[in-house]
Order: C-alpha cells, then structure tokens, then sequence
DNA sequence: ACTAACGGGACTTCCCGTTCCT
DNA sequence: AGGAACGGGAAGTCCCGTTAGT
C-alpha cells in the first residue's frame, strides 16, 4: 500500500464520520468499526492519526463542534452594534426553523457534555473549553452593547450569557426528547421575550422586527 | 439461602442500584453486573423482574427520576397563592446550595434524555411523559399565580414553565460539565431575575425577599 | 395453593407440550420455560413430575413417539394376510397426503435420533427401544404374510423390516429438507414399487390396487 | 505473536473445527469456544472470518459436507457405464465396513438438516443445494446406464436417485441409533438387492460380483 | 500511511435448576 | 402438587486495540 499524499485528509473524513456518529448515538454506544466503514477506511488508519477512541473523541470536541460555536453564534455577533436583536435573529433561526435533523439530535457539545463529563476528564476539559468560548463571545457581544447603548447598563454581562448558553442548550434538549419543534418555539419565545428585558428603558425599543431575514445567512448546522 | 418473602423490596434495590449506576455513568456504560454487584444478588433475580437491561431502565424513568420531579417541583408549588416566590426558592436551593453530587453528576432525566432519545423510542416516550408532568405541574402552578392576581395576566403559562423546565436543565448541564458551582448560582441568579419579570406592574413587588430561609425544606436530592 | 387431584393430568399437559416443542425446535434448542408457558404451569410442576430436562425428554418418546409409530404402524398392520398392500397403503398415506406439519417437521423420533443418540446414552436406548418395536412389528408382519404366501418365502423379514424404517424416516427427512411433497411422493413411489418385488412370483400379483381409500384410515399425525 | 500470512489458513482450520464439532454435538449444542480451542485462535479470528455461528455452519455446510458427497458418491460414478454395480460396491463400503466413528455420528449432512432445516431457512436452503446435486448426481449416474444399456429403460432415474439418497442417509440414521454395523449392513444387503431388480431382464446379469475390491478407493469419510 | 488479520476481553441474554411456601 | 423468586453459569456477540507487512 502506498503512501497517501493527504494524510491530513484522512484525518478529516475520520473526524467528520466521527462526529457524525458521536451525535447520533453518543460516544460510548457508537462503534469505531462503524465510523470506518462510513469512510471506506480500517483501524490502522484511525490508530495511526489517534491512538484511541478516546482522542478521536477530544479531536472531534476541539475541531468540528467547536467551529459549530464560532459559526453559528460568535462570529454573527462580532462587532454588533445592537446584539440583543442579533441574538433574537440567531435564536429564531434555531427555534422557529429548525431542521428535522436539529430537531431529533439535538445540540452536539450538550449531548457529549452530558454523557461524557462526569466519567472521562479529557472530554470534560475540551467541552469547558468550547462552553467558554461561547459564553465569553456573548459576554463580549453584550458588553459592547452596553458601550453602544443598546443594552442595559446594570446587567451582570457574564452571568447573562451564562443564562443564554444554559437556556438555549437546556430548551434543545427539551425539544429533542419531545421530538417537537412547538416546543422550542415556545421556549425560544419567551426567550426572545426576556432579551427585551435587557434593553434600556427609554429611545428606540428594538431594532428591526424580530424574525427579518437576514439571520437566515448565520444558520448552518449544529449549535 | 432464605427465600425472600418481600419481591418487591427486592426489586426495589435493583431499581435503586440501577438508578445510581445510570446516573453516574449513563445507561450504555453502565454494566449489569455492577448494578447486581451493589445489590448482592444474581442475574436470576434481574431476569426474573425485568428481563431486559431496557425495561430496568424504563422502571428507574418511571419509578425513580418521575418521583424526583414531583418532590422537588410539583409538591412544593401545589396550592401556592404566589408560585413566583416558591419557584425562586426551588431555584435557589438547587443552584445556590447544590451538593457535591449534583453538579457532578447533574440532573438525572436530561443526563437520561439525551443520550437515549435519539436512540431508543421507550425510553424517549417515558422521559417525555416525565417531562410533561413537570411543565404540566409548573403551568397549573403559574396559572393559579394568575387568578391570585401574583402573576401578570399576560404570560402564556405553558410557554413559561416549558422555558423553565428547559433552562433549569440546561444550567444544571453547563455547571455539571464546568463542575462550578459559581456557574450554576450565576445563572441561576438571572433566572430568579427574570421570573420577577412576570409579576404584576403595580402593587407590592414581590413577597418575601428571595434566598428566604424557607426553601430549604424542599430540598431532596434531585431535579 | 392446594394440591392438584389430578396430577396425572398436568403431566400429560406438559409432556404433550413438550412434545410438540421437541418436534419444532429439537431438543436442545427447546426452551424449558416456553413449553411451561404453553401449559401455563411453572417450573415447580415440571420439576415435580420429572426433575430434568432430559427425563422429560425421554418420558415424551417413551409416552408419546413410541404410540405414534404404534398407530401408524404397528396396530394397522396386525392380524393382515397380506402385509404388503397395507404396507403400499401406509407409505401412500404418508407420502402422497401428508399435511403440511408433516412435511415440515419430519419424522419425530427420527429428529431425535440423529440429534440426541450420539450424545446422550438415555435418549439412544429409548429411541432404540421404539426403533426395535417398530422394526419387529413389520418383520412380524411380513412373516405372517410368508405363512400366508403373500410374501416370497425367500425374503429376510428383519432385513426388510430394518431396511423400510431407514427409508421411510431417511426419505422423510429429505422431503422435510426439501419442503417439497413432491419429493416425497417420488420417493414413495419407488418404495411402493419395489415392495411388489416381494410378492411371490406367480399367482394374483397383487391385492388391491394401490392408491385405494382403505389406507386413509390409518393416518394420524406422525411417524 | 506472528501474523498469519495465509488467512485462508486459517479460515480453514476453523471450519475444519467447527465441522468436527457440528457433526459430533450437532449445531445448537456445539459451543464457539470449543471449535476454537481445537484450532488455538480466538474470538477476534472468528469474527473476523465469519462474524456470526450460523454463517460458521453454512461455511462448514458448503465447504465441507459438500465436498463429502462429491467425492464419496459423485466422482465414483461420473463415466461410469455400469451404475448400478458402482452403486452397490458404494454402498457396501459405507454398510460393510464403516469406521466406528461412522456408525456412531452418522451422515453429516442429514444430521445436520433434521435439526436445522426448520429452524433455520439459511441451513435449510444450503443443505437443500447440497442434497440436489447428489440427487442429480445419481441420476446423471442412473441415465447414463440406460444409454449403455446396464439400466432399465423405464426406471425413473430421478426418482430412484431421490429414494436412494433417502434410504441411504435413513439406513445410517437408523444404525447410528443403534450403534450397530449389523442393522446397517443388514439394510445395505437389502439396498444393493433392491438395485439388482434395475438391471435389464436380459443379458449378463450384472458386472463384477458384489462387495469387490475395488470400492475401497472410493471411501474416504463420511456421506 | 494504511491494510488485513487477529488477540482478548466484557457485556447482555437466557437457560436450567432449586428452594421456600402454600 | 405446584407457584413464585432467585442462584449461578455459559454462550454468542461485539468491540477496542495491535501487529506484520507494504
């Protein structure tokens, strides 16, 4: 067998099935001999780029569910003005128009975090390190909405976010057991509802009418 | 080897045992044998009562986990004038004073909900049928806040306690895998916040002031 | 729970059961519960009466497969002039009408001949036991058929004897493979034919012609 | 541990076990980790090569009993122009002189389709396959004499060939409960008989004497 | 850099039998 | 005479990881 040119795109398609199969059936009940199969792939592939289940694992955290964070969540609200409107946007696009896929599988790192954190530290270290990633985007977003003026002065900026990440992961999971897209409707409303709370009292109530569609174009796949 | 003349005390350690077993290490890791281990029978005992690794598993969803969110949610807001104040106690007491065990391990049926819903219908139509009586028990509970005039008019009952059985969970989640309990008390913080949104405008703000010494009594173990 | 004044009658209802399962399944592939469970009895009946599986297993072919080859064989054939018409019949019965169970399942104590005797000695000697009855009642038959001069005097009765079992029960079990009557038939035919080998050579050749409705009487279920 | 560089090899070895094993114990009774102690390997070999028990059993079905029937009945007789007496020399080696291991574990292949065929439609098809190419092997045998004139034109070649298979694997059946050469040498006597009534009226009337030399060639194992 | 072949173990299932009790 | 509850073990499946080779 000769060298491959693309080690590296081994790597990936093994991650990608991974991921895959991690979201669909957890990490423990998924099948290593399943994940190759899906990529045409044997063993010693994988345990030539990973070593163990466990670190393929980590990889899929740190490479393919993380960027599922930054895309769907911090990079739509880099230097927004008006964040709390942008999050209604972004919370919409998961709530009102989630793919079936979405519906049934719910949120990737939350589904890992869950199962993994308790039993595997390695899992429970890289999953913080998503979470925080996404909590201190919010946090940014809303600070700087607060220097714009588009967002209360008194709110704990932190905190908030902390609220958001818990809210929006708890409310798929939600959904997801209930395999019902009324029901994250419901819950993303009387979310939205409560980011009104945030802004300040008097001037200009909201942005632009809540459901618009220019946050169809931060929508891609996972969280 | 006496005959035991009390069945049901029997299944009743399996049934503990397993509960343990799942919440710690979810259902797919957790081994049949530990669970007997800790109970010091045999597999002709299991078979005998539940024949499947599944259906123990549904007994724990039905017998177990459902008791836990009836003695922490549903009998401590049943006939409450002002459920806004209780709920803010209930909220307090798990996210401002949570033993150890519950941020390391989390709430039981999310841990449960997400990693079996996707994949085995019995267990996603008995977590469902969990899932519902809480939101059923905390709209009941915020209705009749409504017709006592504590809470406003205007909020979609259901909508609300879906909200909260969501974000409740979902927090109880970011903090297991951050295992902080500062995270829980931070988020759980702006959930008391913004049920305080729901009061009516005028009148006396709230009743007693929160953290009151009263919640503590509800406290048990779980959701 | 009080004592069974019948207790005879439990046991005929499990060993028919069990029967029935042998027939189906084998010996040891038969589920001692399943057949429990056919009779709605339990295991403390079972043990009552025979104490193993195995010694149930016998009780059945002593019981039950050694009256089939009985009915089918042995009664229909004593006392007749001219043994090989009747034998014609029997072969005719089994082999151009047999319903479809008994293409399906074959010959019982031929099943559980080729499965149990190699294996376990206690099976072997009763099986061995209903072979030799079935073998000695056509030699007897084919001999009063000699002093009756319906059958060449020079013919071995216990080698023919011998030889018909073998065919019958191998051909049955080929038509069982098969799950083919027609096979069956094709066999019965040349076994009809070569009896009449044995008649003598002059005289009325043979008694009624084969294929008549008298043989329709002797069918019952089994061997 | 070296690496087996013949997996063929090894597959071989396997199935050779596993052949042993089935034909001593039968399929259900065998036990997968017998069949690989006799060969050294372990679990990991047999999945890999086979995957499931049942797949082992058609393997050894069509890998093994198949070629048994080949060479003990098919290749005897391609080209043969006196069938019958090839026939004869056949069957007296199997009922004459048979190993002990032959009279105490029988026909293969008919031990193997009385337990399974009606359980298991996997077995039942394969073994069906096997037993038509010895039923057409015969009667290729049976019509190539009628050309040459050793075999009576108006015998039903297919016919007889399928009552020959049944007798045969009967008449072993029959002495394997017995474990007893007498019964089976006694119905071979009758058999090879029976074959003598095929022979044209006229003309010489048969080839060689029975029970010649010859047929020892022929015998090797086990159909 | 990757394949084919295999090691070795753990898990659930399921089964036969036993004992206390009525 | 028989029901209910449980003991204890073995079997098949399947899974993760490793090594010899290329």
């Amino acid at each position: 067998m000769s060298r491959n040119k693309y080690p590296q795109l081994t790597r990936r398609k093994i991650i990608q099935a991974a991921a895959e199969e991690f979201l669909a059936k957890g990490f423990t009940a998924a099948s290593v001999d399943n994940i190759l199969q899906k990529t045409g792939l044997t063993k010693g592939a994988l345990y030539y780029h990973f070593g163990t289940k466990a670190e393929l694992g980590y990889a899929v955290v740190e490479e393919v569910f993380e960027g599922l964070v930054r895309e769907e969540w911090l990079e739509p609200l880099t230097g927004v003005d008006d964040p709390l409107t942008r999050l209604g946007e972004l919370i919409a696009g998961i709530c009102e128009k989630p793919s079936p896929e979405e519906i049934a599988l719910g949120c990737p790192i939350t589904n890992l975090a869950l199962e993994m954190s308790a039993v595997d530290e390695g899992f429970r270290r890289r999953i913080n390190w998503v979470y925080d990633r996404w909590r201190r985007g919010l946090a940014r977003a809303l600070r700087l909405g607060q220097t714009k003026g588009t967002v209360r002065e008194d709110v704990d900026a932190v905190a908030v976010a902390t609220f958001l990440v818990g809210s929006v992961s708890g409310c798929r999971g939600l959904a997801k057991n209930a395999q019902s897209q009324e029901i994250l409707a419901l819950a993303g409303g009387v979310l939205r509802d409560y980011l009104e709370t945030l802004r300040p009292p008097s001037g200009p109530a909201a942005g632009p009418p809540p459901g618009g569609p220019t946050f169809k174009t931060y929508r891609k796949t996972g969280c």
